[in-house]
DNA sequence: ACCTTCTTGACAACACCATTGTCAGGGTTC
DNA sequence: GAACCCTGACAATGGTGTTGTCAAGAAGGT
């Protein structure tokens, strides 16, 4: 194994409207969730904006929580703030969780944030 | 020691309008969070509702949540499943946590709910 | 009996929020 | 030089939270 293995995730390599196509969000969006403290993408030494993975999986979590179920951002910021404070990933209890056999019929069911790009309007200009 | 002791909480007095009047909310509100089913207050057997100390607690927590913190319903009822999955009062982890000194003055500053009445119109008619 | 408070259901107003979109002026990359 | 990025602002659209009211009926206390 290679010792680049490990930070795979976290490396920046996605300016924002690959971003925002990943995500199916719009480009202007991504931005204002950086406004709000909900993600903290990397920058280029010229200040453009660079998404990780985990970047991306984070982003797909928000787009997950305020679509599929109504969540707004200031309970995600909540939301993230306990994920922080509890050192866990309480999120992921909420699908694939050891409720006996209830967990898989859940998890197919509620559209489990996969990382996975749609297409939709590239860019704000 | 009175057997009766331990369940003290959960026994249910207030009618809606003492109720909402602990709360400082309108008796439409805590109908509109029982519709969500964010609460689930006692009945009569004629169908009256009754709300416990527990009740009034956790209403204390939504209120505070959506006033102080902008948290809609649809994030409330998240965190609360969140608590149930997980068997825990992650809320309270945000305010008075062991982290050292910060705990007291986090816990002083924010406004912690502690199930105060204020003054406000009793009724719907 | 009377009057108050409770029930459900509906409708509405008001302010705020999430998202997308656009425009401007200027920097970066290829 | 064209296409993309930056910040900051403004706006439209649709949705939400909360309070408030109206109606018709049941329950409770004095």
């Amino acid at each position: 194994m290679s010792e680049a293995h490990l930070k795979k995730d976290t490396r920046p390599v996605y300016v924002i409207s690959v971003a925002a196509t990943l995500v199916a969000a719009h480009p202007r969006t991504l931005r204002i969730y950086e406004d709000e403290g909900l993600i903290c993408p990397a920058r280029t030494p010229t200040n453009i904006r660079l998404y990780s993975d985990e970047d991306i999986r984070r982003i797909t979590w928000i787009r997950h929580l305020t679509r599929e179920r109504g969540v707004n951002l200031a309970g995600i910021r909540l939301l993230f703030e306990l994920e922080e404070r509890l050192g866990a990933r309480i999120l992921e209890a909420l699908y694939a969780e050891g409720t006996r056999d209830r967990a898989a019929k859940q998890a197919a069911a509620a559209a489990v944030p996969t990382t996975e790009g749609a297409g939709a309007d590239p860019d704000d200009r």
